[in-house]
DNA sequence: GTGGTCTAGACCACC
DNA sequence: GTGGTCTAGACCACG
């Protein structure tokens, strides 16, 4: 996945589970892109997909910030995002051959993983 | 998604369904090719993609065919394919803030559903 | 042998020698193909097959590098790599009328000479 | 490997080991087609190989005869031939980062698993 | 600038 | 007829 579809898709996540809060203001282009050691167009072009999107409203020379109107998503809504990533697991663990059980297995050793790393 | 990727696995699926058949001849690639309405080389590009799998067998002036044996990978190696899939629904359910039973059970009714559409 | 899998093989040789080292970034795709005076494309198959098989990480807009970490293959994979010229060797040696003792003979000396090189 | 190939050189390689000897006839075409379960013009162009290269010696109506004046190889000679062989398995071995003990293994695994099929 | 995909058309060896 | 390789040139998304 190319890293600004990474970045944006990050962004909405923690808006759509409250972790970024209406108003709130984003870090600038400049100095995200030297904290996460990326190139400053990368940047730009998230914060781009992230205005279209309406999750956030940029003026220049005042900065980013997460939009008012589109506050945390209904649960609906983050299902929504959530069905494509069960789906393909499902259709490609099926497809390798992996029971039911195999599969959900490997989720949940995923899951704990992240626990370990955080 | 590439063509040459998609098409590969459609095959690759379809030999999972046992709609196609152990030992049934493909389609040559020129007719797959014009059936499709495109180019040879890509047609090509998806029969390669499936030998190196051994999901096919293909030898210039005999015609490719799906595989007798089905020799499959190694449980291990299947699992190392499997994995990617595991921490992406892992990473972007957690970040969308649910939980992990929330997660897993997303997974198990898409798992559900591909049971009803076969 | 096709172009591209002479190259990637070369590419394979030049990184078990250590003549190219972890992490070094290797000549573009279009820069290699104008300096060997073939077409773009065989080079991009080239280093398709040295990315699918871990010798290097590619993607857009970044280049192509030589693997750090090297994961390398699980072993039960790479015995199967090995087995068919093992297979080759015994084959066709039985054949020419050798024992078993002179093909095994051959093989070490064979081995013994790459030492040799290196 | 195509099989007009791998039959040539079968044959080449009996003769080199002696188990077909001067004067002796081949079997007609159409024989050793239909003993082999493949095309006659297969067969064809393994016999035009073989008489291009002065083993065997073919006449219309005749039939086709191991050529007198090219009796069993020397030694050196056969040795000449199985060397590409050993020398394969080496680099390829060694590039998969097998140990010169591996290799030789698997080569002497090889060779007795001919042995039961025998 | 980077790698990747696709098309068009040529040529090859094999069966 | 088959699959496979290579070239030429176009277009794309990415950094």
């Amino acid at each position: 996945m190319p890293f600004y579809v990474q970045l944006a898709s990050q962004v909405r996540n923690a808006v759509a589970a409250n972790a970024l809060k209406r108003g709130q203001p984003m870090p600038s282009v400049r100095k995200l892109a030297a904290s996460l050691g990326i190139n400053r167009n990368t940047v730009v072009r998230a914060y781009q997909e992230l205005e279209e999107d309406g999750t956030v409203n940029a003026a220049p020379g005042r900065g980013t910030y997460i939009a008012g109107k589109v506050p945390r998503f209904l649960k609906s809504e983050r299902l929504r995002r959530l069905q494509p990533y069960a789906r393909q697991i499902a259709v490609e663990g099926t497809q390798l051959g992996f029971t039911d059980e195999e599969i959900v297995k490997a989720v949940k050793e995923e899951l704990e993983r992240l626990l370990v790393r955080t």
